[in-house]
DNA sequence: TCTGGGGTCCTAGGACCC
DNA sequence: TCTGGGGTCCTAGGACCC
C-alpha cells in the first residue's frame, strides 16, 4: 500500500482578510492586510479583544485573544474593524465547496480550515504539489484572499506544515522530513501543546519538539497519562487518525455571554437564562435533537468560572421543562455575587428522545401539546424573524420563579 | 472602557450496582 | 461485623483548539 498523502488547508489571518474582501469590495479604498490593523470586538460591551491581526500588527507583537487596549499600547496607529460573522460563514461555504472537487473526502475542522485526503490522487493528477500551488493560486485569484497548504503523510503532519511560514505558502512535512523540519520546533508549537503543557515540559528541561521525542513512552506517561502517548507520537509525527467528515457533530450546544455590566440581581441573570434558553432550545428542535444533561454556567468579576449542570432522567427538547431545569440548577447553586458572564449548555444530546412513558408522569398529555406548539411556534419566528411569539406559559415560569 | 464565544476531550471523585 | 473489586453513570473542573 503506498503512503497516505493529506492537505491542509488554512485561510491566513481568516477573520482579516474575509473583512479585507468584503471591504474592498465594498469601494473601501484602502486593503486593511497592509497596514497594522485588526478584527475586534465592541470595548465598550465589554468583548474588547483581538480575533484576528495583520502581518504588520503581529510584527508589533500583538497577539490573538489579547485586549485591544493593550494592542493599542504596543500600536497607537492600529486600526479595530468590527467582525461580521455572517459574511464569513459564506466565505467559509464558498471555500469549502470549492475544495470539494479535489478529493471526495474531506474534513472541516473549523470555518477556516479543513483536510483533503488526496491518497492515491496522483493518479488524476500526476504532480500533488504542483496542484497544492494551483489550489493556492486559484483561490487568491477567485476569492481574493490566501491560504497556507500543508501536505503530509497524516493529519497532524499536514497541520503542522501548513502553520509553518505564511502567508500564501505550500509546505510539506512528509516522513523524511519530521527530522529537519518538525524537531527543531519550540515544543509549544506542537499541535495540542498548550501553555500548561509547555510550561511542565520546560520543567523537566524539555524545549524542542526533538527533545520531546528524544524520550521513552514511559517516562512521558509517568508525568502526562494519556497525554504521554499523545506527546510521544506526535513529537515523532505519527498520528493514525482518518480523514473523515464527522457525522455525529453536536455533543453539546451552548450560549454564553458577557453581560454590559456586572449583575447580582438573581432576576436580571434568569432575563438572560431565559432569553438563552429559548435561543437554544429552538437549535435543538431545528436540528431535531433531544438534551439529557442541562448546565448553567457563569463567571464572577474575579474571573472565576462555575458550572453547575442535572441529568434528565428522559432526553427533551421541550423549552419549558428545559428552562424549569435551568432556573433551578441556577437558583441551587448562585450565590450572591457579581456575575460577568453568564450561559447554558445542553450536553448529552440525542437524535431521538425514546421517552419512556413513565407511569407516574401525570404531564404526559400536557407535553405532547407543548411539543406541538413549539413547532408551530418555530415555524412562525423562521418565517418572521426571532421571537416573534413567544409563549404565555414560559412567562408563568418565569413568574413563578421569582418568588 | 483590561481579559469573547463555541466547542471537544480528559480526569478525579462519588454514588450505586452486582 | 476487619470492609474486595469491576463497571457505569454522574458532576465539576481543566486543558486545548479556532
Amino acid at each position: 500500500m503506498s503512503e497516505k498523502i493529506i492537505f491542509h488547508i488554512d485561510v491566513n489571518n481568516a477573520f482579516l482578510s474575509w473583512t479585507a474582501v468584503y471591504l474592498l469590495q465594498n469601494g473601501y479604498s484602502e486593503d486593511i492586510r497592509k497596514i497594522p490593523s485588526i478584527i475586534g470586538g465592541d470595548e465598550k460591551s465589554r468583548h474588547g479583544i483581538v480575533l484576528a491581526k495583520s502581518p504588520i500588527a503581529k510584527k508589533y507583537n500583538i497577539k490573538t485573544a489579547e485586549t485591544i487596549y493593550s494592542a493599542k499600547q504596543k500600536c497607537p496607529n492600529l486600526k479595530v474593524f468590527p467582525p461580521n460573522y455572517n459574511w464569513y460563514l459564506k466565505k467559509s461555504r464558498e471555500l469549502m465547496t470549492y475544495l470539494d472537487q479535489f478529493s471526495p473526502v474531506k474534513e472541516q475542522l473549523s470555518i477556516d480550515e479543513c483536510f483533503l485526503d488526496m491518497s492515491g490522487m496522483n493518479y488524476i493528477y500526476k504532480d500533488l504539489i504542483k496542484l497544492a500551488y494551483q489550489i493556492k493560486e486559484e483561490i487568491k485569484e477567485k476569492f481574493g484572499f490566501t491560504v497556507n497548504i500543508g501536505i503530509a503523510n497524516n493529519k497532524l503532519c499536514a497541520k503542522m506544515a501548513s502553520d509553518f511560514e505564511k502567508p500564501d505558502k505550500v509546505h510539506t512535512l512528509m516522513k523524511n522530513e519530521i527530522v529537519t523540519k518538525l524537531w527543531p520546533l519550540d515544543v509549544g508549537d506542537l499541535f495540542m501543546c498548550g501553555k500548561k503543557t509547555k510550561e511542565e515540559l520546560n520543567q523537566l528541561g524539555i524545549h524542542t519538539i526533538g527533545e520531546l521525542a528524544s524520550k521513552d513512552r514511559k517516562y512521558l506517561e509517568r508525568y502526562f497519562k494519556s497525554q504521554g502517548t499523545y506527546l510521544y507520537n506526535a513529537s515523532r509525527g505519527i498520528d493514525e487518525s482518518i480523514v473523515e467528515e464527522k457525522k455525529s457533530k453536536n455533543q453539546s450546544i451552548s450560549i454564553t455571554e458577557t453581560l454590559p455590566f456586572n449583575y447580582n440581581n438573581p432576576d436580571l441573570l434568569k432575563d438572560v437564562l431565559f432569553r438563552q434558553t429559548e435561543e437554544l432550545t429552538r437549535e435543538l428542535r431545528e436540528k431535531k435533537l433531544f438534551t439529557k444533561t442541562i448546565g448553567v454556567v457563569w463567571k464572577n468579576s474575579s474571573f472565576i468560572t462555575y458550572q453547575s449542570q442535572t441529568t434528565l432522567e428522559n432526553p427533551t427538547n421541550n423549552t419549558k421543562e428545559i428552562l424549569k431545569t435551568v432556573y433551578k440548577v441556577f437558583d441551587d447553586n448562585y450565590k450572591e455575587d457579581e456575575i460577568r458572564l453568564i450561559g447554558v449548555k445542553l450536553t448529552n444530546l440525542v437524535a431521538n428522545k425514546k421517552e419512556q412513558i413513565s407511569l407516574f408522569d401525570s404531564n404526559v398529555e400536557e407535553k405532547e401539546d407543548d411539543n406541538t406548539m413549539y413547532e408551530t411556534i418555530d415555524t412562525i419566528n423562521k418565517k418572521f424573524g426571532k421571537s416573534v411569539i413567544r409563549p404565555a406559559s414560559l412567562k408563568m415560569i418565569e413568574k413563578n420563579n421569582e418568588k
